[in-house]
DNA sequence: TTGTGTTTTATTGCCTCC
DNA sequence: GGAGGCAATAAAACACAA
């Protein structure tokens, strides 16, 4: 199509309607519409320099003259009140039915055409908005979680100093008493690995007192520290890092990057999820607090120390027996 | 006044839905 | 296949600092 203009009369409220279509621009924006009769809203002076009126009466269209004087015509904005109003019925609704659509066209003076392409380009503005307003969501959303790994990790590293010193403590009374040929290892596990075995004894030794100190301790250093060495510091946490073994005989905490003590297809059946350690819960993808996998519910006390909930039985990991069926418990340890 | 960045109006092409 | 929506884009209009 040649540079020029290309004028033609719409189906528009009214008779005598045309449409002035300046196809010289090339690129994009080239080809403008006019509309025919006078807007109820017009143009107006405004801002810098003297404005034309964007909108002419048919007459004044099939002026040569005017042609000649106003060419090549250009883009025009809306009035304020024009903006005004779309705006308002923006609001509303932001998509535009067709009748909808002509009754706003028809009170503003424009051409429909010009109205729907008012509300499309309002909706990408809008979505941009939207956008900006979801990144600085998440934004917000991802500091605080990196504050709170970071707080994490420094309490990752103040529990690791207290286990390294209670361990000691351990070692130190447990050569005393070894010397003195006061104390056995009845475990028969390498003394190493095994600090302490809870039986059927009422009340806990010193030594053994000490080691469920360090245990719980120790449970919480690990926890945090899968939860710190996670992906980036997500709070996603992979659940195959934090397991819990739910056995009807024994409750264990189990690291699968440490070797286990316990027979892996025993425990299988219950996965451990992500600790939530600003609720004192654990959270699932799906679940606020508790989740569970498989029938194996899962959840944490105030202390952050771990349930697990197999299906009716209830263990808890500092619990010296079996709150059902008052079955030994024993607690373990790992280097 | 002018250069430059932003906003607004509009087109084009593609896609989806009926 | 036509209508309508959307992304990409062009270009005029506008804002503003130098």
């Amino acid at each position: 199509m040649e540079s020029g203009r290309l004028i033609f009369s719409t189906a528009g409220s009214g008779a005598g309607q045309m449409l002035f279509l300046d196809c010289g621009a090339g690129g994009g924006g080239g080809a403008m519409f006019h509309r025919g009769a006078r807007p109820v809203l017009g143009m107006e002076e405004g801002g810098r320099g003297v404005k034309r009126p964007f909108f002419t009466t048919p007459d004044e269209l099939l002026e040569e003259e005017y042609y000649d004087e106003q060419l090549p015509e250009k883009k025009r904005r809306l009035t304020p009140e024009q903006v005004h109003l779309l705006e308002r019925s923006f609001e509303e609704e932001n998509k535009l039915e067709p009748e909808r659509k002509t009754e706003l066209a028809r009170k503003l003076g424009l051409q429909p055409r010009q109205v729907a392409v008012w509300f499309q380009n309002r909706r990408a503005r809008w979505k941009t908005k939207q956008l900006e307003r979801d990144f600085d969501r998440l934004k917000a959303s991802f500091d605080a979680l990196r504050a709170d790994h970071d707080a994490l990790l420094q309490d990752n590293h103040r529990l690791h100093s207290q286990v390294m010193s209670l361990t000691e403590k351990l070692q130190e009374k447990e050569a005393t008493e070894g010397s003195d040929g006061a104390a056995v290892d009845a475990s028969g596990l390498p003394a190493a690995d095994v600090k302490v075995a809870v039986s059927d004894a009422e009340e806990p030794a010193p030594a053994e007192e000490a080691a469920a100190a360090a245990f719980e301790v120790q449970q919480q250093v690990k926890a945090e520290d899968r939860l710190s060495t996670g992906s980036g510091g997500s709070a996603v946490v992979d659940t195959d890092a934090l397991v819990v073994g739910c056995g009807r005989q024994h409750l264990a905490a189990v690291d699968s990057s440490v070797e286990s003590y316990f027979p892996g297809d025993e425990y299988h059946d219950c996965v451990m999820g992500p600790m939530d350690h600003a609720a004192g819960g654990i959270q699932s993808e799906e679940d606020d607090g508790a989740g569970s996998d498989e029938g194996c519910s899962y959840y944490a006390d105030d202390a952050g120390v771990l349930f697990a909930d197999h299906g009716h039985h209830h263990h808890h990991q500092h619990a010296d027996d079996d709150e059902e069926d008052g079955q030994q418990i024993s607690w373990w340890m790992w280097n």
